[in-house]
DNA sequence: AAGTCACTCAACCGCAGGACG
DNA sequence: GCGTCCTGCGGTTGAGTGACT
């Protein structure tokens, strides 16, 4: 049977809004607010589904919502929530005032995915592609030839592509992963880390639209390149090593870990957006104890998988 | 000038969860 | 506890448009 339409698709009008059906929604709401959108195609005269005139006035006619183009201060804002709590738009765009989750989504689409991966920055994990790519590597035993290629200046993108179609491919349910990895502190795989970018010392450096600023970076923002050879070699592979390094921008000097709750206390995340835009060490000492215990009970799962189930090693084909 | 391609973004779709009777 | 309705959300689609051949 399933679920009932939201209304008869057959007698409603789809596709591009016109001005006279905006402004039909927009003297609708004048008088009478928001609310039970179900109703208001009927009473304001509209042959349209209740849904849709809700996704019209809240992405399009709101008078809160900008129009314009997106600041640099803004995409490094989504860069850094993204990392945080991953594809969560609305939250995201709650940071952003006069943006909805669909501009963010969008954006985020077509704009920053491929700045971050001209940047040899995977957007899923926001690591380095050249450390996924090499981890990548040792989750399947001991490389494979079409990895072994030699990355060149113009097959960044090409080799972005890749891990994310790898990390996209081995993961089965990609926001599991997603949501999992965001409940890891970064103390147990720290041994294989490389330094974190930090974002909010280093204002708009990432958003310079160029490789360059990429290849410029200080030490403060020592990404590995992606045609270089990451300076920590990996010598195990660990699922934990996948995850984000870092939820948050580390602290230069301090010993800022991670927090268990990011993807499920949408306050823990609001305190560490503006911990991020401000760039304060509120939170340094903040330090979960059970995290390592959490991440050493996985590893320990896994190995105990690889032991039962050797054969899944060999039935990666890419 | 015409055709093709790539990109953007508004809009759609289906699912999940909360409120309510 | 269950069913229905409404709203919010994230993923996806496709029309429009400009760049390129």
């Amino acid at each position: 049977m399933g679920r009932p339409p939201c209304c008869d698709k057959s007698n409603v009008k789809k596709g591009l809004w016109t001005e006279e059906e905006d402004a039909k929604i927009l003297a609708y709401v004048a008088i009478h607010g928001v609310g039970n959108w179900s109703l208001i195609p009927k009473k304001a005269g509209l042959n349209r589904c209740g849904k849709s005139c809700r996704l019209r006035w809240t992405n399009y006619l709101r008078p809160d919502l900008k129009h314009d183009s997106f600041s640099p201060q803004e995409e490094e804002l989504i860069i850094e929530c993204h990392k945080i709590i991953g594809s969560r738009w609305s939250s995201i765009a709650r940071k952003l005032p006069g943006r909805t989750d669909n501009d963010v989504k969008n954006h985020w689409n077509t704009k920053l995915k491929k700045k971050l991966m001209k940047m040899g920055i995977d957007p899923v994990t926001h690591k380095p592609v050249s450390q996924v790519l090499s981890e990548f590597r040792n989750i399947s035993g001991h490389g494979n030839a079409s990895f072994k290629t030699e990355p060149s200046n113009n097959s960044i993108l090409t080799q972005s592509n890749s891990a994310w179609e790898m990390m996209r491919n081995t993961t089965t349910n990609h926001e599991s992963y997603y949501n999992s990895s965001m409940m890891f502190t970064n103390s147990a795989s720290s041994e294989f880390q490389t330094t974190p970018f930090h974002f909010s010392s280093h204002p708009n450096h990432l958003l310079s639209g160029t490789t360059s600023s990429c290849s410029s970076s200080s030490s403060s923002a020592s990404i590995t390149q992606p045609n270089q050879v990451p300076q920590t070699p990996v010598t195990n592979f660990y699922w934990s090593d996948f995850l984000l390094s870092d939820p948050v921008p580390q602290v230069v000097g301090s010993s800022a870990t991670s927090d268990l709750t990011y993807a499920n206390n949408e306050h823990h995340f609001n305190n560490q957006a503006e911990y991020t835009s401000q760039n304060i060490d509120s939170k340094a000492s903040k330090t979960c104890h059970s995290a390592s215990s959490f991440v050493d009970e996985i590893l320990d799962k896994d190995q105990e998988m690889l032991s039962q189930f050797p054969q899944l090693l060999n039935d990666f084909d890419y």
